[in-house]
DNA sequence: GCGACAG
DNA sequence: ATCTTGTCGC
Protein backbone atom coordinates (compact mmCIF):
# COMPACT_ATOMS: atom_id res chain seq x y z
CA UNK A 1 0.00 0.00 0.00
CA UNK A 2 3.13 2.43 -0.26
CA UNK A 3 4.00 1.06 -3.34
CA UNK A 4 2.90 3.12 -6.49
CA UNK A 5 2.23 -0.59 -8.96
CA UNK A 6 0.68 1.56 -11.98
CA UNK A 7 3.85 3.59 -12.51
CA UNK A 8 5.43 2.54 -15.05
CA UNK A 9 9.27 1.39 -14.66
CA UNK A 10 11.13 3.97 -16.91
CA UNK A 11 13.78 1.99 -19.43
CA UNK A 12 17.09 3.84 -18.71
CA UNK A 13 18.05 3.71 -21.88
CA UNK A 14 14.93 4.88 -23.47
CA UNK A 15 15.60 7.71 -20.88
CA UNK A 16 18.78 8.57 -22.59
CA UNK A 17 17.81 8.12 -25.93
CA UNK A 18 14.56 10.80 -25.91
CA UNK A 19 17.15 13.12 -23.72
CA UNK A 20 19.19 13.02 -26.42
CA UNK A 21 16.62 13.72 -28.91
CA UNK A 22 15.03 17.02 -26.85
CA UNK A 23 18.90 18.16 -26.19
CA UNK A 24 19.20 18.39 -30.11
CA UNK A 25 15.14 19.87 -30.44
CA UNK A 26 15.92 22.61 -27.85
CA UNK A 27 18.91 23.43 -29.79
CA UNK A 28 16.33 24.67 -32.59
CA UNK A 29 13.91 26.38 -30.33
CA UNK A 30 13.73 30.05 -31.42
CA UNK A 31 12.46 32.74 -29.29
CA UNK A 32 11.96 35.96 -30.36
CA UNK A 33 9.65 38.69 -31.02
CA UNK A 34 7.12 38.03 -33.26
CA UNK A 35 6.99 40.32 -36.49
CA UNK A 36 3.87 38.14 -38.46
CA UNK A 37 0.57 39.49 -38.38
CA UNK A 38 -2.06 36.91 -36.73
CA UNK A 39 -5.33 36.44 -38.31
CA UNK A 40 -5.54 32.74 -36.97
CA UNK A 41 -5.12 31.06 -33.70
CA UNK A 42 -5.10 27.56 -32.96
CA UNK A 43 -5.60 25.89 -29.62
CA UNK A 44 -4.67 22.08 -29.31
CA UNK A 45 -5.20 19.20 -26.51
CA UNK A 46 -5.59 15.18 -26.24
CA UNK A 47 -8.02 13.04 -24.41
CA UNK A 48 -7.30 9.36 -23.54
CA UNK A 49 -9.17 6.50 -24.15
CA UNK A 50 -7.64 3.27 -22.30
CA UNK A 51 -4.33 2.60 -24.73
CA UNK A 52 -5.82 5.17 -27.09
CA UNK A 53 -4.93 9.04 -27.65
CA UNK A 54 -7.66 11.37 -29.12
CA UNK A 55 -6.17 14.75 -30.44
CA UNK A 56 -7.93 17.77 -31.44
CA UNK A 57 -6.86 21.03 -33.15
CA UNK A 58 -9.59 24.24 -32.87
CA UNK A 59 -8.70 27.07 -35.43
CA UNK A 60 -10.09 30.72 -34.39
CA UNK A 61 -10.11 33.74 -36.32
CA UNK A 62 -7.87 36.58 -34.91
CA UNK A 63 -8.73 38.83 -33.07
CA UNK A 64 -13.06 38.53 -33.04
CA UNK A 65 -12.16 34.67 -31.92
CA UNK A 66 -14.47 32.74 -33.99
CA UNK A 67 -14.06 29.27 -34.24
CA UNK A 68 -13.45 28.31 -37.81
CA UNK A 69 -12.31 24.73 -37.73
CA UNK A 70 -12.45 21.51 -35.15
CA UNK A 71 -10.64 18.46 -36.28
CA UNK A 72 -9.18 15.93 -34.35
CA UNK A 73 -7.12 12.34 -34.70
CA UNK A 74 -7.65 9.32 -32.61
CA UNK A 75 -5.24 6.24 -32.82
CA UNK A 76 -2.74 3.83 -30.29
CA UNK A 77 -0.68 5.23 -28.29
CA UNK A 78 2.82 4.18 -28.15
CA UNK A 79 4.36 5.28 -24.75
CA UNK A 80 3.45 6.03 -21.00
CA UNK A 81 3.23 9.25 -19.90
CA UNK A 82 6.58 10.32 -18.04
CA UNK A 83 7.09 13.46 -16.64
CA UNK A 84 9.42 15.36 -18.59
CA UNK A 85 8.78 13.03 -21.76
CA UNK A 86 5.20 14.18 -22.58
CA UNK A 87 5.63 15.69 -25.91
CA UNK A 88 6.65 11.98 -27.41
CA UNK A 89 3.46 10.70 -25.97
CA UNK A 90 1.28 13.16 -27.17
CA UNK A 91 3.00 15.02 -30.27
CA UNK A 92 2.51 12.30 -32.96
CA UNK A 93 -0.76 12.30 -32.91
CA UNK A 94 -1.29 15.85 -31.96
CA UNK A 95 0.65 16.46 -35.75
CA UNK A 96 -1.94 14.02 -37.54
CA UNK A 97 -4.45 15.70 -35.98
CA UNK A 98 -2.47 19.34 -37.05
CA UNK A 99 -2.61 18.20 -40.50
CA UNK A 100 -6.26 17.64 -41.05
CA UNK A 101 -6.92 21.70 -40.67
CA UNK A 102 -7.53 23.50 -44.01
CA UNK A 103 -6.20 26.58 -42.72
CA UNK A 104 -2.65 26.22 -40.75
CA UNK A 105 -3.00 28.79 -37.61
CA UNK A 106 -0.34 31.99 -37.20
CA UNK A 107 0.13 30.84 -33.19
CA UNK A 108 -0.66 27.35 -31.85
CA UNK A 109 -1.52 27.36 -28.14
CA UNK A 110 -0.41 24.43 -26.43
CA UNK A 111 -2.25 22.37 -23.07
CA UNK A 112 1.26 22.22 -21.19
CA UNK A 113 4.86 23.73 -20.71
CA UNK A 114 7.18 25.35 -23.16
CA UNK A 115 10.41 26.15 -22.63
CA UNK A 116 9.53 26.13 -18.73
CA UNK A 117 10.88 22.63 -18.93
CA UNK A 118 13.93 20.56 -16.96
CA UNK A 119 15.65 21.00 -20.35
CA UNK A 120 14.10 23.90 -22.05
CA UNK A 121 11.87 21.57 -24.39
CA UNK A 122 8.42 21.00 -23.25
CA UNK A 123 5.46 20.02 -25.70
CA UNK A 124 4.98 23.38 -26.88
CA UNK A 125 8.21 23.67 -27.66
CA UNK A 126 8.54 20.35 -29.09
CA UNK A 127 5.70 20.90 -31.46
CA UNK A 128 6.82 24.14 -32.70
CA UNK A 129 10.11 23.07 -33.62
CA UNK A 130 8.62 19.35 -35.60
CA UNK A 131 6.38 21.62 -37.25
CA UNK A 132 8.26 24.81 -37.97
CA UNK A 133 5.00 27.00 -36.55
CA UNK A 134 5.03 29.77 -33.53
CA UNK A 135 4.03 28.12 -30.37
CA UNK A 136 3.47 28.88 -26.85
CA UNK A 137 2.42 27.03 -23.59
CA UNK A 138 -0.63 27.03 -21.22
CA UNK A 139 -0.21 24.90 -18.63
CA UNK A 140 -2.65 24.06 -15.03
CA UNK A 141 0.44 23.30 -12.80
CA UNK A 142 4.22 23.85 -12.63
CA UNK A 143 6.90 21.37 -13.60
CA UNK A 144 9.46 23.12 -12.55
CA UNK A 145 11.15 26.36 -10.98
CA UNK A 146 9.88 28.38 -8.36
CA UNK A 147 7.29 31.55 -7.92
CA UNK A 148 5.29 34.02 -5.50
CA UNK A 149 1.68 33.94 -5.56
CA UNK A 150 0.39 36.92 -7.72
CA UNK A 151 -2.21 38.98 -6.39
CA UNK A 152 -5.32 37.14 -7.86
CA UNK A 153 -6.50 39.78 -10.28
CA UNK A 154 -7.01 39.23 -13.69
CA UNK A 155 -3.55 40.19 -16.15
CA UNK A 156 -1.51 40.28 -12.98
CA UNK A 157 1.73 37.96 -12.73
CA UNK A 158 4.96 37.28 -11.27
CA UNK A 159 7.99 35.40 -13.10
CA UNK A 160 8.78 31.53 -12.68
CA UNK A 161 12.41 31.31 -12.35
CA UNK A 162 14.47 28.25 -12.79
CA UNK A 163 18.22 27.78 -12.95
CA UNK A 164 18.78 31.79 -12.84
CA UNK A 165 16.50 32.07 -15.92
CA UNK A 166 13.19 33.52 -16.40
CA UNK A 167 11.48 30.18 -17.89
CA UNK A 168 7.40 31.53 -17.25
CA UNK A 169 4.90 33.61 -15.67
CA UNK A 170 2.34 32.74 -13.17
CA UNK A 171 -0.57 34.51 -14.78
CA UNK A 172 -3.89 35.10 -12.95
CA UNK A 173 -6.14 35.16 -15.78
CA UNK A 174 -9.50 35.34 -13.69
CA UNK A 175 -10.63 36.67 -10.63
CA UNK A 176 -9.93 35.47 -7.34
CA UNK A 177 -8.42 31.98 -9.47
CA UNK A 178 -5.14 30.29 -8.63
CA UNK A 179 -2.50 31.42 -12.37
CA UNK A 180 -1.48 29.31 -15.19
CA UNK A 181 1.47 28.98 -16.43
CA UNK A 182 2.72 30.72 -19.39
CA UNK A 183 5.67 29.91 -21.60
CA UNK A 184 7.03 30.81 -24.52
CA UNK A 185 7.26 27.74 -27.19
CA UNK A 186 8.63 28.84 -30.31
CA UNK A 187 8.90 31.76 -32.43
CA UNK A 188 7.62 33.94 -29.77
CA UNK A 189 8.54 35.28 -26.24
CA UNK A 190 7.15 35.26 -22.98
CA UNK A 191 6.07 38.54 -23.00
CA UNK A 192 3.84 37.89 -26.20
CA UNK A 193 2.75 34.41 -24.79
CA UNK A 194 2.02 36.47 -21.36
CA UNK A 195 -0.58 39.07 -23.94
CA UNK A 196 -2.09 36.65 -25.63
CA UNK A 197 -3.20 34.22 -22.87
CA UNK A 198 -4.41 37.59 -21.23
CA UNK A 199 -6.46 38.72 -24.41
CA UNK A 200 -7.65 35.50 -25.03
CA UNK A 201 -8.60 33.91 -22.05
CA UNK A 202 -12.48 35.70 -22.12
CA UNK A 203 -14.03 35.09 -19.34
CA UNK A 204 -12.66 31.56 -17.57
CA UNK A 205 -9.43 30.71 -15.86
CA UNK A 206 -7.80 28.40 -19.42
CA UNK A 207 -7.34 31.10 -22.36
CA UNK A 208 -10.50 30.11 -25.27
CA UNK A 209 -8.19 28.10 -27.67
CA UNK A 210 -6.64 25.93 -25.02
CA UNK A 211 -10.19 25.83 -23.32
CA UNK A 212 -12.25 24.65 -26.53
CA UNK A 213 -9.42 22.09 -27.94
CA UNK A 214 -9.88 20.79 -24.22
CA UNK A 215 -13.52 20.60 -24.62
CA UNK A 216 -14.08 19.09 -27.89
CA UNK A 217 -11.46 16.21 -26.87
CA UNK A 218 -14.31 15.12 -24.51
CA UNK A 219 -17.00 15.92 -27.02
CA UNK A 220 -15.14 13.62 -30.08
CA UNK A 221 -13.65 11.07 -27.39
CA UNK A 222 -17.66 10.18 -26.46
CA UNK A 223 -18.51 9.98 -30.22
CA UNK A 224 -15.31 7.17 -30.63
CA UNK A 225 -16.24 4.96 -28.01
C1' DG B 1 19.92 10.47 -0.27
C1' DC B 2 15.00 12.18 -0.71
C1' DG B 3 11.23 14.25 -2.87
C1' DA B 4 9.00 16.21 -6.90
C1' DC B 5 7.27 15.25 -11.32
C1' DA B 6 3.10 19.17 -17.50
C1' DG B 7 -0.72 15.63 -19.26
C1' DA C 1 -4.70 12.07 -18.30
C1' DT C 2 -8.42 9.16 -15.53
C1' DC C 3 -11.23 7.53 -11.53
C1' DT C 4 -14.99 10.00 -8.61
C1' DT C 5 -19.47 13.17 -4.56
C1' DG C 6 -20.67 16.73 -2.88
C1' DT C 7 -20.29 21.65 -2.59
C1' DC C 8 -19.57 26.76 -3.05
C1' DG C 9 -20.19 30.82 -5.89
C1' DC C 10 -21.36 33.64 -10.01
Amino acid sequence: MFLRYNAPVPDPELIKQLTQQQQEMSRQVRLEKPTFEIKTIAGCDSSFIGENILSVFILFSWPDMQVLEKVWNYEPVELPYLPGFLAFRESPNLIKAYDKLQTKPDLIMVDGHGISHPRRLGIASQLGVLLNKPTMGVAKKILVGKYEQPELTKGTFTPVMHRNEHIANALCTKDNVKPVFVSAGHLVDLEFATEMAIKTAIKHKLPEPTRLADHYAEVFKSEVQ
